[in-house]
DNA sequence: TTAATTATACTCAATTTGAGCATAATATAG
DNA sequence: CTATATTATGCTCAAATTGAGTATAATTAA
């Protein structure tokens, strides 16, 4: 191969540490100091002559800047497209070329509430618990529809992501959806690469730093993928908790609701928890907290499009 | 942060590209000039300034090198890894470190068959589908079991991977057995890393060069798990098939037998193919040939611990 | 012509889901 | 003190899905 190219990088790691405060999912950020005043992921370079392995960089940085207490961790993404960090308009003085490792970590607790930026000020169209997001038929849609115009794939893709016009709207599609509106010019981020020339009209959801926001779709669209095939809830859950409260942080996830006596049928089936004896003590009837069963079987529970294994297969 | 470290790597992009021959999936490989003969991936390095994403460069150099048509692909993990390559023992000059971005493609043809090398010559441990292999019973399980000694953490770790004593065999979870195999020293490259002192006596199936067999597992892992909430399988057939073909290349990728009748059932109910009209010619009855409809309405079979939305979902 | 082989249709019980009703235990308003 | 709102939890029941077959059809090979 010729070496007439570089082929040497930096490597950035990006955390979307998420947390659930009340019915809201937030992540962490930290503020702009440019003009724009858009917030971003923390983020710290990635030293491969002292971190072992990119994890534990990451668990490093985090402890010393956050000094939060962060359990799962997982590697969500590698992204190096060039033109997505706005590096024109940036310090970077475009000598080395950034690659960013995302990763999703989750909280437990979320101190400091100025410092965690609520996931649905950045995507509105994603909380359906109070039912279709207006923002979707008013706003999104009727552009996008204009930008797809009679160009197939656009029209496959716009069907495919958002469900328009007889599909159903799926919950996990996140990132698809966002990468759609990047393309078609709808998100700021897209104005500040260069790609749109002129500002956003309306401004479809808090915008981020470089491809922050980008990471933070991939980061919402993989915990949700998640929570359907491993515990990850009790991750973001305290030590002890009602089935409501799962619930609810099921719920602000997904941006849906749950059908509550089948959500709690579920839990107990799998046996995922334990009572702790203890009650709770709110409005109505105290409810009973229980404890995360950390039985390891959860592996068990699987499942997807229903691959015909039959009961034979435990040998 | 302090300076004094260094923050400038190489990427190499290597590929696991896969494809099904007869009822063995294979996996592109390239031979080894050293004095070892362990086949490797094929991998060639990330230049940023000359491809816009690194899935651009990934798709360049795989045309370039192997003329082959690879449909889908998907990035699988990054791996930073210092002491997971044999450093010492190579031929990178130790001042540059090298991360590798791993990747899954899919091929539908292999021509050429002494480049590709078959999975389970690798993995031996994970073909089940002419039942439990020998090899667990007869050499991994009771080796891992004296590592583990009374190691709570390791016997947890090995019930959950291998299901021993009394949990299933979960196929999914390739990656976590060839790690935990790695890291009992029970496989060749945890020796090549100097990790283990003593060369392994027993052959755990073939190594690979640098951390290939990890990027392999995963692919495994993630192909598996893949195939049962997206119609990825039809990504490895010919345009015309029959039913019996699909199930059979299913069932190479998972390494387990499947039901006939319930997986053709499956095929149906979900409207994944649609009849060409022809027929095939083999040995007893004829099979109808099938096409793989590409309706884009494979994305609303997802599923999962079986979060209870409801009907009332499709707003 | 028979047997072996492969494909496909159909059945049926067990389990799992979706949806909802009924009742219990608490706080709070009057 | 009683009624009412509120939340928790137990239970039912029909519909759908799954696991595990049986039965039958259409070929080739012996």
């Amino acid at each position: 191969m010729d070496k007439n190219h570089t082929a040497s990088v930096l490597i950035d790691l990006s955390a979307a540490i998420v947390s659930v405060r009340g019915d809201q999912p937030v992540c962490l950020t930290v503020p702009d100091v440019s003009e724009y005043q858009t917030p971003g992921l923390p983020f710290g370079p990635f030293y491969p002559d002292r971190h072992r392995t990119m994890e534990i960089g990451l668990r490093q940085w985090v402890i010393e800047q956050t000094a939060l207490d962060i359990g799962y961790v997982e590697q969500l993404y590698t992204f190096g497209d060039r033109g997505r960090r706005s590096e024109g308009a940036d310090n970077n003085k475009e000598n080395e070329h950034i690659v960013s490792v995302g990763y999703l970590a989750l909280s437990k607790q979320c101190p400091q509430p100025n410092q965690w930026s609520e996931w649905y000020k950045h995507f509105p169209w994603e909380d359906w618990r109070e039912g279709r997001p207006d923002i979707l038929n008013q706003q999104i849609i009727p552009y996008l529809e204009a930008w797809a115009g009679s160009d197939e794939l656009r029209r496959l893709r716009l069907q495919q992501a958002f469900g328009v016009p007889d599909k159903a709207w799926n919950d996990e599609f996140v990132l698809d959806r966002y990468e759609l509106m990047y393309e078609a010019g709808l998100v700021w981020e897209a104005c500040a690469d260069g790609r749109q020339k002129e500002k956003i009209s309306v401004q479809n959801g808090i915008a981020m730093q470089l491809d922050h926001r980008r990471i933070l779709a991939t980061a919402i669209s993989r915990l949700r993928a998640k929570l359907k095939y491993r515990p990850v809830v009790f991750e973001l859950m305290p030590s002890a908790f009602t089935l409501t409260h799962v619930q609810k942080t099921t719920e602000a996830i997904l941006g849906a609701v749950l059908h509550k006596q089948n959500f709690r049928r579920q839990l107990s089936k799998n046996e995922l928890v334990e009572p702790t004896g203890k009650m709770s003590k709110a409005r109505g009837r105290p409810a009973e907290l229980f404890k995360f069963k950390h039985d390891e079987s959860q592996s068990t529970n699987l499942a997807g499009l229903r691959i015909p294994f039959g009961k034979s297969r435990n040998f």
